[in-house]
RNA sequence: GGGCCCGUGGCCUAGAAUGGAUAAGGCGGCGGCCUCCUAAGCCGCAGAUCGUGGGUUCAAAUCCCACCGGGCCCGCCA
């Protein structure tokens, strides 16, 4: 085995001389061995000794006569350095990654716990615009993170179907003459948010008449009859369908659909509202400018209750939304006693089949034993996302199982506002999408303009190829290199969309990263030497950087499973192939002499297989010939 | 007014949860490397008072306080 072991050597030789907690850290250089420690400056401070000497004396007192990965340690500055035996090391790592192939990487820390994950959930009224597929791209990519480490995973993509918001294309479609049909060479949901909804929003707000017809429309929906809640349905179906095209596009799947309209049927506020009320969580206000409403006592929170508590039932018996995300958050911890029935809505296209909520169904979720429950949604809600985390406490919920993933907004730059023909103000470099406006970049435009630029670059190397086979890659480049600058970046920086600098395909980026793999494939292709984990006396420093890397990978993904950080795996990657491309450029592997040759081989097939899945844990669609 | 987040070379970012040994990449600029595993690559050069000022510490980009700049949230909308 590897680095763990590796670092439990180090650990069990700290603790034979005599330290308690020996603290092991990945050393920042190799000339400092492979793994460090700093007991010497924790050891020192109480004692007010030196900690240069305190190393000095822990060195001396360390026995490596039993030690087998550990060829040495050195007391520097202060620091413990470990050292290896590489010709032992190199070949434990590899003989780790072939016996566990495409499992490598992962740990069994999942087992037996359930997950449930929320993404995507954008209103059936539009296309998947850039921002979204952040949120897609984000949620899609920790589920298959924690797939891999064994949690019982169950997908949700939760669709409101109903509110002003669909109303408003409801309206187009009844009162302002738009046809059902789409034009020629438009998706139905573009055709929804990009035409209809915009125009609807638009006409709406100039004439009372229309805003006053879709109040009426917005009460039909929810009557669950009649004219305007058929055509609704209708336009939810369709429009939800080809937003599943664009998710399904970047990778994504979903177990389960939650329909907005169907959870309300289950009525799980009155049986929240009963307990809250039972737990002295809400008042009703008699008197002051919230009277006749019922809100949620926010006093015990440190920081929500500097703003006033929060009104769950309006004056008019209705509830808000923040009440009805109280009841359904409820729901995903297990806490209210009623179970939606599914039946099936279509199949994922990895054959796995998406279920959605229906009274006539059958088929009920099977939730137990709940890790955690993430809902991936942006940082704007971060606010009533903690009220509805505090309110499951006051329900008595485990809520510190509720996780906000919140994500920072995807923003337009100057020159793609200006290109949308949107014009910004002079000092205003962030510009804002919004639905409402029709002011934004679809996902799908992106990804369209992305595979274009790759066809033009993946034609002019293979010439011989023909149009499908050039477009068929190009799309995977195209995805790949989305997804990764969407989920590259820190979730809590806003990323500035800049489509001219997306479209490089140079540098960090996934084209980089599939190019790599492909580099690799070509040297196992052309080779037919025998592969070997045996390593020639003396090993490069790229063959140990590459190596070094690849022991990385299970203690990275198991930190994931703590902190549920997607950036520094796809900083990983990035690295990993990194360090193969300095490998490839400095140490020939077909043309070595035969037993560095077979170790060489050894490590491509290696990178191959733990860079492979790194970019399957991304979501970086795998090109073996680019 | 209250709260949250961000601020690292010209531009974009990593490093920050667990303080540690010379702050790491990409883009852009300049200069090199294909008779040999794909040059979507590799190497070199130039470029950083880690927003500012205090503090804690043997040690701060990282922790604490204040301030400055930018963004977001605070509705009987969702």
């Amino acid at each position: 085995m590897g680095l763990r072991k590796l670092i439990a050597e180090a650990e069990s030789l700290l603790r034979e001389a005599g330290v308690e907690d020996p603290k092991i850290q990945l050393s920042k250089s190799p000339e400092y061995g492979e793994i460090s420690s700093t007991v010497a400056f924790q050891l020192a401070r109480p004692s007010k000794k030196n900690p240069l000497v305190v190393a000095e004396e822990l060195m001396r007192s360390i026995d490596l006569s039993n030690a087998r990965l550990v060829a040495s340690v050195e007391a520097v500055n202060g620091y413990l350095n470990f050292k290896v035996d590489w010709n032992k090391y190199a070949e434990s790592i590899l003989r780790e990654i072939f016996e566990e192939g495409e499992r490598y990487g992962s740990s069994r820390i999942g087992e037996g716990k359930q997950v449930i994950i929320e993404h995507t959930s954008v209103n059936p009224n539009k296309p998947l615009h850039i921002g979204h597929a952040r949120n897609t791209c984000l949620g899609d990519t920790i589920a298959r993170i924690l797939k891999f480490l064994g949690y019982d995973l169950i997908v949700l993509n939760y669709i409101d179907d109903s509110g002003t918001q669909m109303a408003d294309v409801v309206l187009g479609f009844s009162d302002l003459g738009y046809q059902l049909d789409p034009p020629e060479n438009m998706r139905f949901d573009e055709y929804c948010g990009d035409v209809v909804y915009v125009e609807s929003v638009k006409r709406a707000e100039a004439d009372p008449v229309l805003a006053e017809k879709r109040r009426q429309i917005v009460k039909e929906i929810e009557s669950r009859s009649g004219k305007y809640f058929e055509l609704n349905k209708l336009i939810v179906e369709r429009v939800l369908r080809d937003q599943l095209k664009t998710c399904w596009r970047l990778g994504a799947r979903y177990d389960v659909l939650n329909m907005e309209s169907d959870v309300l049927e289950y009525r799980l506020w009155d049986e929240v509202f009963e307990k809250l009320r039972e737990k002295n969580a809400v008042y009703y206000a008699g008197s002051g400018p919230k009277t006749g409403c019922w809100l949620l006592d926010l006093s015990g929170h440190p920081v929500l209750s500097r703003e006033g508590d929060e009104v769950l039932v309006k004056s008019d018996h209705t509830t808000t939304y923040i009440a009805r995300d109280i009841a359904y958050a409820a729901w995903k911890l297990g806490g209210t006693s009623k179970d939606f029935t599914y039946e099936i809505f279509g199949q994922n296209p990895d054959g796995t089949e998406i279920y959605v909520t229906s009274g006539n169904g059958s088929t009920r979720l099977k939730l137990s034993k709940i890790e955690k429950v993430i809902n991936v949604i942006d940082v704007r809600q971060r606010r009533p996302q903690e009220i509805v985390k505090y309110a499951l406490g006051l329900l008595g919920l485990q809520s510190e199982k509720y996780i906000h993933y919140a994500y920072e907004v995807v923003a337009l730059s100057r020159s793609d506002a200006e290109k949308l023909g949107y014009p910004p103000d002079p000092d205003q470099q962030v510009i804002h999408m919004s639905g409402r406006r029709g002011l934004y970049v679809k996902a799908d435009q992106l990804i369209d303009m992305l595979r274009d630029r790759a066809a033009e670059e993946v034609a002019q190397r293979h010439p011989d190829w023909d149009r499908r086979r050039v477009e068929e890659v190009a799309e995977k480049i195209a995805v790949g290199a989305l997804r990764y600058s969407l989920i590259k970046p820190d979730i809590d920086k806003m990323i500035i969309l800049n489509t001219e600098e997306m479209l490089k395909l140079e540098g960090d980026t996934a084209p980089y990263l599939q190019y790599t793999y492909a580099r690799a494939c070509r040297i196992l292709e052309k080779s037919d030497s025998q592969i070997s984990t045996k390593p020639p006396d003396n090993l490069t420093e790229d063959e140990r950087t590459l190596l070094r890397r690849m022991t990385y990978l299970p203690i990275l993904l198991q930190e994931f499973g703590e902190n549920l950080l997607v950036k520094p795996i796809a900083n990983y990657a990035y690295k990993l192939a990194s360090d193969f491309n300095n490998f490839y450029e400095k140490s020939p592997v077909l043309w070595a002499e035969e037993s560095v040759k077979s170790f060489r081989l050894g490590i491509v097939k290696a990178f191959t297989i733990a860079f492979g899945n790194v970019l399957r844990l991304l979501g970086i669609p795998i090109i073996e010939l680019m």
